[in-house]
DNA sequence: CGTATACTTGATTGTGATCAACGACGGTGG
DNA sequence: CCACCGTCGTTGATCACAATCAAGTATACG
């Protein structure tokens, strides 16, 4: 339920070289041949860093850049004037965050979870890389299909599942989505950075009902957690408490 | 809750004339100059008729067209393995539908909620247009961009509103679309052909909640209802039921 | 160490779900 | 034109999941 503060601040280590990147299959030049890299490395203004609880942007908010994110937590969402707020997104390493269409405001906010490096991209030099590689524009149309499936899944779990069904659903997603990101020598990135007010408001359900959950599934023995940590032990169970569709569990094993 | 059965069929009647289609200026052709519709409109392969309850595509079908809505309403929506549906969507004449990237199966299902009259653009066609005219494409990634927007103004409303916030909230969503899409010589395009299982599900409540709400507000005056019929009165009054922030109000005023 | 933040647990309330029955409307066929 | 039937809507009674209120404990951080 906290505003968090504007913070994006410019790195001030020497940027990472995008021919090296950890996580570029999963992001926007995954489409850019090797040899082109240093050619599209030009796009990327500077890379930011944010530190956690700060604001990235806010709902209504013009913003000229685009952002990857290169490392850290980031969650989108949106607040209702009596106070409430919707998490609509948890953004991991990889993802592209803030692409908004012609000068639009931003239709939701976005803060940081964890301590985050970010890569930057102005949308005058997008909208030039655009035109000048039609692969990278069908990347982020197909980016865009990816969120809009996520977010109707979305919907259906704050829809129509109960509470535990819908954070085991959450739960899975987050677990499916570090494993594509860990690599070899990252144990610890199966341990999900959120506190339990940011798991309640991406359920729609309240904090309070989301300790109970939460409870009810550490006494199965499903997760683990502690303070702003939680660590999956037992997908198979979890997905069979979550109710998923037979459709949304091949999705998952298949990627995208 | 009722599942529907398949039924796209060849329309019969002479195909509309893309020069002078009246709901051009809110579809993906808008991007096109009036001398090139010729042109464009041989991108289309034809136009269907699908009767009310008839299934447009289901979720995990492949389907290798994409679809405007030309006439009539058609929703989309999703199912859980045990029988509960989430509406998603409710598509209004002008909408584009159906579109997927590279041959992902569909994530939703389509059923029209009135007979309705679609124009189909076959895949390979679609991306070769995408490809000769990059004004399309960008128009694409901004209708994306906009369906997006309302999916999470939908997170939100399922996530944090109350069962009449929330309806009011679709009501007045329905009713900005219905008037953007009113020509002078239609007044009855006001009034929405929805059953109250459609708005339930649509709600993330159930029908038999929906009726009380649904009756709450006829008893404020606020809207008319009937058989499958809903109209609203006073827009202003769901405006202060609906808890918008005041960022959504200015949008719905300027449209997109 | 002291204070913020995060998490837990209990008691009570309330919104909306569920179960059940009936009423109204619209389309169909005699 | 009327009778019938299926779909849709209404209303009441009861129940349950999750919200709210409240107090207390644990953990991280400066």
């Amino acid at each position: 339920m906290k505003n968090g503060y504007s913070g994006l601040r410019a790195r001030k280590e020497k940027p990472t070289d995008c021919r090296v990147c950890p996580i570029r299959n999963l992001a926007l030049f995954e489409a850019v041949r090797d040899d082109l890299l240093d050619w599209t490395q030009k796009y990327r203004s500077q890379q930011y860093a944010l530190d956690a609880r700060r604001v990235l942007y806010r709902e209504g908010e013009i913003i000229d850049e685009s952002f990857t994110l290169f490392q850290g937590w980031i969650m989108l969402f949106k607040m209702l004037p009596d106070g409430k707020r919707q998490v609509l997104r948890f953004a991991l390493p990889g993802d592209f965050l803030g692409f908004r269409d012609g000068g639009e405001p931003a239709n939701h906010s976005a803060m940081a979870i964890t301590d985050s490096i970010l890569c930057g991209f102005p949308e005058d030099r997008l909208s030039q890389l655009f035109r000048e590689r039609p692969e990278i524009f069908a990347k982020l149309v197909s980016i865009q299909q990816h969120d809009m499936s996520q977010c109707y899944d979305h919907v259906m779990s704050v829809g129509q599942k109960s509470a535990i069904e819908s954070i085991a659903c959450m739960l899975i997603d987050l677990h499916d989505r570090c494993l594509e990101r860990d690599t070899a020598g990252n144990p610890k990135a199966l341990d999900f950075p959120l506190s339990q007010e940011e798991i309640a408001d991406y359920a729609g359900i309240t904090l309070v009902h989301a300790s109970r959950v939460i409870k009810e599934l550490r006494d199965k023995g499903v997760i683990d957690n502690g303070h702003r940590k939680i660590r999956v032990l037992d997908v198979e169970q979890l997905r069979s408490i979550a109710n998923i569709s037979l459709l949304e569990e091949t999705e998952s094993i298949t990627g995208f």
